[in-house]
DNA sequence: CGCTTGCAACTGGCCTGACCAGTAAGCTCA
DNA sequence: TGAGCTTACTGGTCAGGCCAGTTGCAAGCG
């Protein structure tokens, strides 16, 4: 091989619906264009962007696909550029899970890990509003422990919700979200099954409490524990025995 | 209103193209497609589904943009089924980070959560050749330090990538993936640009052992509290004054 | 005068058919 | 046998068209 020229990489042509696609979210990125504003009609772009209308509905399509514009059939006031939503993320969340065999395991860990940590943030960060929306969350899941499981399991995630937002970190937010929903998918109906349901509610009503308290108190560290071994006493028996290690070092470990 | 009869909310009609999407992603997550395997040619899929083709196209466009397929103009395979990447999962949480305006804070305090827990982890869980794999990436960043910024940051993301890969837990791999890969992409200039970065990386360097000691010694608590504090002490920096309460919070609370 | 109704002018959803450029396999010919 | 060309495909893009749905407005109704 002779030194003295270097060459890059070559790169396949880009598409052009990829060109369009690209000037759109940057529109976007940009702030040019806000949720709700509305793009011109396909035909108009087709002037616009000098190409042909499959052209610009493939690029349209794409778009669409990833959650930032929506074409309704017939609206004369053309796409409408969407608020931001965490519907991709949790697309591709869970594909992941789906093709790359995420085991129960990793995802109760996650869980147990961004919980834990959220809980740990918001017990600095916590507003007053905020520990009085964690106080009526739980007001809702005492009384939805007779309502059964729907209920309860909603009024749960509302409690978990507060908390992420009072960590006033949106990437454990999201996180969580997303996490939250793909455990729940794949285990609810045995959840809502349980013999000694419950029970079970009535354990994670006072876990939940002691969590409050210790975000209450500021207490960080305590609050990011306590959270940790909630999740672990309700979902490890959804674990196989030998995959429970990591579980187990994240309930301890942190321990002093 | 008349009582009685009760409606449902009725659902817009699913587009063909998506139906399209639909059926192909379920044949690569049951298994029936695998990566390196070939679709038939779009003509042939046009008279298969029994859709036009610019229909198909769509449908293929949307299965491009998610990294499921890849299509090239003239191959007589047909376009080809992608083995599984993280590239989606990197563009929404990319998107995430752009559109929802995540802070820098907020980022590294991710960064410090993801990294600090891969090493708790990687502190009970990793096997010999990952604690040797680990010392020849330190070794590596040695040698790296005089060859510059460049080569040091490339060795720096190989030793997080061998912890995550030991915490045996591909969540927490692909997510530290994206949120090291944003992280960079906001500020690297001005890390390489840093007037004593020698000194900085010699510091990093430090830190690095000391981390793999812990690990080493399976003191996961121990890993996770230095894991923190050298992502601390490298950005925090870069976080404005009124912005850091989070990251101190997670290098101070767990300490005990 | 206010409300409903029906219509018309748009919209996007989908299709047909066509042309061009790129690829690769097979064929030809030295 | 091997190098080069040909050919039969591929995907990329376009033009034009039909249908169904939405909306706004104007005409018609009470």
């Amino acid at each position: 091989m002779s030194d003295g020229a270097q060459f890059r990489q070559v790169s396949p042509p880009v598409r052009l619906y990829q060109r369009i696609v690209e000037q759109i979210e940057e529109a976007i990125a940009r702030g040019d264009l806000k949720p709700g504003q509305r793009l011109p009609s396909e035909r108009e772009l087709v002037a616009q962007f000098g190409a042909s209308r499959p052209t610009v509905r493939e690029a349209l399509r794409v778009l669409e696909s990833n959650g930032l514009v929506r074409s309704r059939q017939g609206d004369p006031n053309g796409p409408e550029i969407l608020p931001f939503s965490s519907a991709g993320l949790t697309k591709e969340m869970t594909r992941l899970v789906q093709f790359d065999n995420v085991s129960m395991a990793e995802l109760i860990s996650f869980r147990m890990i961004l919980d834990g940590s959220a809980s740990l943030l918001a017990a600095r960060l916590r507003s007053e509003e905020e520990l009085s929306a964690m106080e009526r969350t739980l007001a809702v899941m005492a009384d939805a422990i007779e309502a059964g499981y729907e209920e309860f399991s909603k009024a749960d995630v509302a409690f978990h919700e507060v908390v992420a937002q009072a960590s006033r970190n949106s990437l454990i937010e999201v996180c969580n979200l997303v996490v939250r929903g793909a455990v729940l998918s794949l285990i609810s109906d045995k959840l809502a099954h349980a013999p000694n349901s419950t029970a079970l509610m009535r354990e994670s009503l006072h876990h939940h409490r002691e969590v409050l308290e210790a975000i209450r108190a500021q207490d960080g560290p305590a609050a990011a524990r306590i959270s940790r071994r909630d999740l672990y006493d309700y979902y490890a028996g959804y674990v196989p025995e030998n995959e429970q290690g990591p579980l187990l070092a994240l309930v301890d470990d942190e321990e002093t």
